[in-house]
RNA sequence: GGCCCCAUAGUGUAGCUUGGAUAUCACACUGGUUUGCGGAACCAGUAACCCGUGUUCGAAUCGCGGCGGGGCCGCCA
């Protein structure tokens, strides 16, 4: 609870002089109680013991002895060698309700200029439908883009396009050179497309890439269809026209297909750039030379060009490739030329890749340093496996996100129809969709994006624990009150109607979760990790749930606007914390 | 074989940077309350630091060594 800090330093700072501690080393030391019935903020004493010599709890009970309360701080309580702070109702509930904490806006209505941030995100090959694994990338980044503009800094979300080099040149080539009836004759022995996506461009063409997969591992043919692929993408890194262009003749309609897909989730991008572009405007030309001109720059027998990045610290395979042996570029060298681009459009960057690119980025880092550059942030995160093993498009062994958006639907709409029987078919179908959406988000938001986990179905179907549903349940509570509100005639609360001669409990409590909102979402912000601000905003709801049991906004058919008051604030931040990860709010539900 | 990441109750998660309280919170589970300003609610209880070792007055936290899971080690992307 960090608007308590300066406070409790105040009253700290003169009581730890007379002590006989110097310096001002031990604001550091202040932390957020361990446990909420403790307190608030908590000082440790031990780290005095040596230098005062006293015992750690002696002093933690003498530094109690000497300080006295304030209108902010309500209680000190010394236990176990920690001196305890803890805020006091009243001065909390006025803060809060003379409107002081931020409610912020996640579409990025209200930035505050603080920071301007790029993020990179999803950048996923158009070559099929996002898998529930690939999806990871897609949430994380989006929910980050949401949290950064909640938080109040300025963001603009891209998709690098990789519309060049093997995995499309291998779809082009495919649909060029394979008829309809023999991609299905190949996967003959697969599971067939699903009739809800036969007109989905993603989950149409995907076919053509792995019937193409596989003549490309058929001893008889192999070597042509290689030779053939390999031309087109040595043309494609020259940067011819005619052959990017039959590129995104093939990839654009698939992208479309996965955009849409996202779209669903809610997830857009405000500026979609091609890898191709740093090869045709002489970018790539110009990061080679460059890199050429170092000192740690290697040349093999065959003309390719490394950077011997053992001399900076890299450990294992130290060779870093650039160019090949005929001259053309690599993908990492793209990336690097695509990176500078970046870093003049924003300076803070933050790139979201799956823990396979760790190799890779940490090349791209070291590099762009030799250069002189900055580097990027980069958030990792691990796979999602499926109970059988790793999910492949190559394969078809995958979970699609379209399905799983499906099924997630159809079991949200089962429960709000044995919750609801008043409703139409229409609000039924609605709130499934949000439900169903919200759900699959925050099932991935709330687990830390290094630790892997496998997809089950009846855990990505599950609504009724910590899951996105309870969220949207509280909010629509508080929506419902204040529509009830309303009809009583009372719109906005009367601020000198309130009144904080007692604080419930619980609405003590429930205050001073939303004291820390802005805290945490600072904190999940920093360090790129969503999964914090996930758990706040159950910690909120649940906090809410407590407060709208004790506290009865409406008695009698009399608004408490006191209470009202405190109701219509969390219901705010419960709305803009729910668009913050992505989760839809509803009015009623 | 080499390098990197992860490991806390049944599940998810905080704490680890800067060692210090009875290890946080939620869900699930068990028991209870309650017919509600929306019960998709509330209250209570059970339950965990991967193993070993070192440093220390004190280790989830720091060092070393293992086990387990994941990733990488292409002139692929």
């Amino acid at each position: 609870m960090e608007i308590l800090r300066s406070y409790v330093e105040q009253i700290l700072a003169p009581a730890l002089t007379e002590l006989g501690v110097n310096g001002d080393h031990w604001k550091a030391m202040i932390a957020p109680s361990r446990e909420r019935t403790m307190g608030d903020l908590s000082l440790p004493c031990f780290a005095f013991a040596k230098q005062l010599g006293m015992a750690p709890n002696l002093i933690a009970e003498k530094l109690q002895s000497i300080i006295k309360t304030t209108e902010v701080i309500s209680e000190i309580n010394s236990t176990s060698g920690y001196l305890n702070f803890k805020i006091s109702s009243t001065w909390l509930a006025k803060f809060i309700l003379s409107g002081q904490i931020r409610v912020g806006d996640a579409t990025g209505k209200y930035p505050s200029g603080k920071r301007s941030v790029l993020i990179e995100h999803t950048s996923a090959n158009p070559n099929g439908p996002f898998h529930v694994g690939r999806a990871r990338n897609a949430i994380l980044g989006d929910t980050l883009v949401r949290l950064h503009r909640l938080h109040g800094n300025e963001v603009r979300a891209e998709y690098y396009v990789d519309d060049m080099g093997k995995q499309v040149a291998v779809l082009a080539w495919a649909l060029a050179n394979l008829s309809t009836d023999r991609v299905e004759e190949i996967l003959a022995d697969r599971e067939p497309l699903n009739e809800s996506w036969k007109d989905k461009a993603d989950h149409e063409r995907v076919r053509w890439y792995q019937a193409a997969q596989v003549l490309r591992n058929d001893d008889e043919i192999k070597n042509d269809i290689e030779r053939e692929i390999a031309a087109m993408v040595h043309a494609s890194e020259n940067g011819d026209d005619n052959v990017l262009t039959s590129f995104e003749n093939a990839y654009q309609p698939v992208l479309d297909g996965m955009l849409q897909t996202l779209g669903r989730l809610g997830i857009t991008f405000d500026e979609f750039t091609r890898e191709s572009l740093f090869v045709t405007n002489g970018d790539v030309a110009k990061v080679m030379r460059q890199l050429s001109n170092l000192e740690i720059h290697g040349i093999a027998d065959n003309g390719a060009e490394y950077l011997d990045l053992g001399a900076r610290g890299l450990k294992g395979k130290t060779e870093f490739y650039f160019r090949r042996g005929d001259g053309s570029s690599l993908y990492a060298t793209r990336d690097i030329a695509y990176h500078i681009w970046k870093f003049k459009q924003c300076e803070n960057l933050i790139n979201i890749l799956g823990e396979d690119h760790k190799l890779q980025s940490k090349q791209v880092s070291l590099t762009l340093t030799e250069l002189g550059y900055s580097t990027p942030e980069v958030l990792f995160y691990s796979f999602i496996k499926l109970p059988e093993g790793k999910m492949s498009t190559r394969k078809g062994n995958v979970v699609f996100m379209d399905d799983l958006l499906e099924e997630a639907k159809a079991h949200a709409a089962q429960v709000v129809r044995e919750i609801r029987s008043d409703y139409n078919t229409e609000q039924i179908d609605e709130i499934a969709e949000a439900v169903g959406t919200s759900a699959v988000r925050f099932n991935i938001i709330k687990v830390s994006p290094d630790k892997g986990f496998t997809f089950r179905w009846e855990e990505a179907l599950s609504f009724d624990s910590d899951s996105a549903p309870f969220i949207m349940y509280s909010h629509t509570r508080t929506r419902s009150i204040a529509k009830k509100c309303h009809d009583l005639g009372v719109n906005v609360a009367q601020n000198n109607d309130l009144n904080l001669s007692e604080i419930p409990e619980s609405m003590y409590e429930l205050l001073r979760i939303i004291a820390c909102h802005n805290d945490i979402l600072a904190r999940a912000v920093e360090q790129s990790r969503p999964n914090l601000f996930a758990n706040q905003l159950l910690n909120l709801a649940n906090y809410y749930n407590g407060f709208y049991r004790d506290c009865k906004v409406i008695k009698d058919g009399v608004v408490n606007h006191t209470f009202f008051a405190i109701s219509e604030i969390a219901s705010k931040l419960l709305k803009s914390g729910m668009i913050g990860l992505g989760i839809t709010p509803l009015e009623q539900m």
